[in-house]
DNA sequence: TTTAGTACCTTGCAATACAAAGTACTAAAA
DNA sequence: TTTTAGTACTTTGTATTGCAAGGTACTAAA
């Protein structure tokens, strides 16, 4: 703990929702390929954790997805928003800057 | 799910830390005055938090505490920064500093 | 028919945020 | 002097969720 190696791990518990979802705005995506965006731009996300909440994000209705055949592998499942889910990501857009704010505040 | 009002404490999970360690850089505090600070900047966090939490800091030697009388109720415990607590705390905030870059740049 | 690549999914564990309840001290009111 | 209110620290039980690890299954090429 005194090492904080895990220190961005652990402050991105929490905004793995957003970003998901954000990724979604850009198009409709599979889990594999949701991932690699994701690397892109430096935050990891491994299996584990995507698939408990892209099934999470499903049942509450944020997301829906379509089976889609591929001529390199198994068939893809791609997630979309909804438009619920296109409402709650505005929603955790202005959360997200809010404790932005909140945050920088408190650290000055 | 649906509707976001907790989005920002889902969110604000693993800032905590981060924020807690910040409210003692700028002088020692008891419990009840970080969640009294917190609470100003709009971070609400209730005790059955921040108890564990102070105790986890304490025990990896990133905090220390001492006890001061009241003369208005129970002695006060007051939280302390280590140098190795200064330390981490810098670390967290260029974690924290480089998570708002990473998120913004996927959120566009 | 075996291997490599791609892709989806589940299980078990660990961390931790929180509600709720509990303990205990001081001071003032009844 | 007993009760009540205010302050403060602490613990317990529950729910969430991130992740490592392992598993299933499809395609295509060696």
């Amino acid at each position: 703990m005194l090492n904080s190696e895990n220190a961005q791990a652990q402050m991105r518990k929490g905004v793995l929702e957003l970003c998901v979802l954000s990724v979604l705005k850009n198009g409709d995506a599979y889990p594999s390929q949701i991932i690699e965006a994701l690397r892109e731009t430096k935050l990891v996300v491994v299996e584990g954790t995507l698939y408990p909440l892209l099934t999470r994000l499903k049942n509450t209705g944020l997301l829906a997805y379509r089976w889609e055949e591929s001529t390199s592998g198994p068939p893809r499942k791609y997630y979309r928003l909804t438009p619920e889910g296109i409402k709650y990501l505005q929603e955790l857009q202005t959360a997200w800057h809010d404790l932005v704010l909140t945050v920088n505040k408190t650290i000055q």
